[in-house]
DNA sequence: GTATACATGTAAAAAGTTACATGATTTT
DNA sequence: AAAATCATGTAACTTTTTACATGTATAC
C-alpha cells in the first residue's frame, strides 16, 4: 500500500527536510509505529521525485557538501490528504517472535522459560523507562500544546506506545508469576 | 533469521501434518503472533525437505487426491531446539498505520479524527469479542491443563492477545473522550 | 448437483534488511 | 588528529503479498 510514501509526505508536509533529516525522524518519534533505513528512503525520494509528489532544491553546507532539501508539491499534499482521509481496515496482528517462542512453551523447561521472560522484561522495562522520560519532557504533558497541533499526534502516539509497553510488561510478569507458583 | 522456518518446525513437531494444516493453523492460532500464507508454507516445506529437517509420505485421500504428511526429522529437532533455546533482543516495534495516521493529526479536522477513531474502535472491540469466546472455550482457562502442556503455551499467548487488545481499545476511547471534550 | 472445504503448487511484485561504498563537516 | 555526525547512494538478498493455476473430496 505504499505506507512508506505516505509517511515521507507527511514528514515533509510538516517541514522541508533533507534524506538524512527523514533517517533521523524515522529512528527517533516514528520508530514506534513505522521504522525505516536510510537504504530504504532514498530510492523512495528518487521516486515521489519522478512521480512529482516532491520536488528538491540542492542547499551546500559548509565548504562544498551538497544535500538535497525536498518540499512537497500541491499534487504531493493534496494525495497525503486524500490517503490521510481513508479509513483503515485492521492490519493483520503484528508478527512477534517473542509470543511465537512462548507458544512452544511446551519444548522449553520451566527454569529456561522463566529464564526467557525474565530476560525479554528487562529489556522492555528498559524500553519503558526511555518513553516515559521522552513523556516528561514532552510539551503537550506539560500542558503546553494544544489539539491540533503537530505536536498534539505526537504526544497521543507516544501515549499509545507507554500504555503498549506497560501491558506487554504486565503479561510477562504474571506469567512469570504464574510459572513460578506451579 | 527464518522464523518461519522454527515455527513450521515447532508446529509439525508438535504433530505430523500437512500443508494445508500448516495453513489453518498459521490462520487460527497462529494468526495472533505468526501469520504466513500457503503461498509461503510450500516453498518453505520444500527447502526444509531438502535441508533434510523434515520428512514426508504421500497419504491418499479418498480415491486418488494426494496430500504429503510431513514429519520432523532428529536434525530438524535439534535445530528447532537450539532455536527456542536462544535469548531473543527486543524486535524493532511493530508497524502501524493507524498510529502513523495519528501521528498526522495535525492534517486532519476534529470531526474526520475522531471518525477515524471511532472506526477502528468498532473493529477492536469486534477482534477482542472473539478472543474472548476462544478463551471461554480453552480448556486452560476452565482449568483442565497444566503448566508444561502444548495447551498452556496456546493459553499464555492467547491471554497476551486479549490483553493487548484491551490496551488498544482502551487507547482509542480514552484518545475519543480527550478530542470530544476539547 | 453445487457449494464449500481440501489440497498443492508457481510467478511476479512489493517491502524490507544487510552489506557495500564514498566522502565532507563538526566536535572533542 | 581522531571520532562522531552529516550526507547520499547502490547491490544483493530475504521476506511477504498478491495473483495465477489446477484439481479432488465432502457435505448439503
Amino acid at each position: 500500500m505504499r505506507t512508506l510514501k505516505y509517511a515521507i509526505l507527511g514528514l515533509i508536509n510538516r517541514n522541508s527536510m533533507t534524506g538524512y533529516d527523514l533517517m533521523k525522524e524515522f529512528n527517533t518519534d516514528l520508530v514506534n509505529f513505522w521504522y525505516a533505513s536510510h537504504s530504504q528512503i532514498y530510492p523512495e525520494l528518487k521516486k515521489l521525485t519522478k512521480e512529482g509528489l516532491i520536488t528538491y532544491t540542492t542547499v551546500i553546507q559548509g565548504e562544498k557538501m551538497e544535500k538535497k532539501l525536498y518540499s512537497i508539491t500541491d499534487e504531493g499534499r493534496s494525495d497525503f490528504i486524500s490517503w490521510i482521509r481513508e479509513q483503515d481496515l485492521l492490519e493483520p496482528t503484528p508478527k512477534d517472535i517473542f509470543r511465537l517462542k512462548t507458544y512452544f512453551i511446551e519444548s522449553m523447561d520451566k527454569s529456561l522459560m522463566i529464564n526467557h521472560f525474565n530476560y525479554q522484561l528487562v529489556q522492555r522495562l528498559e524500553k519503558l523507562k526511555k518513553l516515559e522520560n521522552t513523556m516528561k519532557d514532552h510539551p503537550y504533558a506539560k500542558k503546553l500544546g494544544k489539539i491540533g497541533s503537530a505536536k498534539y499526534g505526537d504526544y497521543i502516539v507516544l501515549k499509545g506506545a507507554i500504555m503498549r509497553e506497560r501491558t506487554y510488561i504486565q503479561w510477562l510478569e504474571e506469567c512469570i508469576s504464574e510459572m513460578e507458583n506451579n
